[in-house]
DNA sequence: GCCAACGTTGGC
DNA sequence: GCCAACGTTGGC
């Protein structure tokens, strides 16, 4: 999962200890988070940072609900497609796993071997939310940690 | 249903 | 700040 340090770090994840995820207003990502189950592992991405990478773990602590901002007119979020019966879009929370020792950078990533497939590390990876295998999620952790 | 125009993302 | 790579919108 995708953000802007602007936006959120991984250190206001740990500050915090939890955070619902809203706002994703993509429908490819969306799915994917709908898919994801409570306790399901997340690789927490910094894009647009300086270096990008991935800064640590987190994990579902809520399953994805209907996104409230989206029915708030108004909000930046507001959707006005979106209503009670269907409201679209969805959220869900995160709970601070670990922050990595280290920042796994996009250039580390791209360098690694076995993460050649990985979607990050693809040209025009612009999605929010990405899929990742577990044995990508494995080599990750590995780096982040040492 | 096609596709041009437009907006956004995000690496560089 | 540039721009490639998209996704979305809306006229036709």
């Amino acid at each position: 999962m995708k953000c802007e340090p602007a936006a959120y770090t991984i250190d206001d994840l740990k500050r915090d200890k939890t955070t619902s995820w809203e706002g994703v207003r993509n429908y490819q990502a969306r799915n994917f988070m709908r898919d994801m189950q409570l306790g399901d592992e997340v690789l927490f991405y910094a894009s647009n940072a300086d270096p990008s990478g991935v800064t640590g773990i987190a994990e579902i602590s809520r399953a994805a609900y209907p996104d409230p901002f989206a029915l708030k007119k108004g909000h930046k979020y507001f959707d006005e497609k979106a209503t009670k019966d269907d409201p679209i879009w969805v959220s869900v929370e995160l709970r601070l796993v670990e922050k990595f020792d280290e920042i796994v950078s996009l250039e580390t990533l791209k360098n690694t071997k076995g993460l050649e497939e990985m979607v990050v590390t693809k040209k025009g990876s612009r999605l929010s939310i990405q899929p990742v295998t577990a044995r990508e999620f494995e080599i990750v952790a590995k780096l982040g940690r040492r």
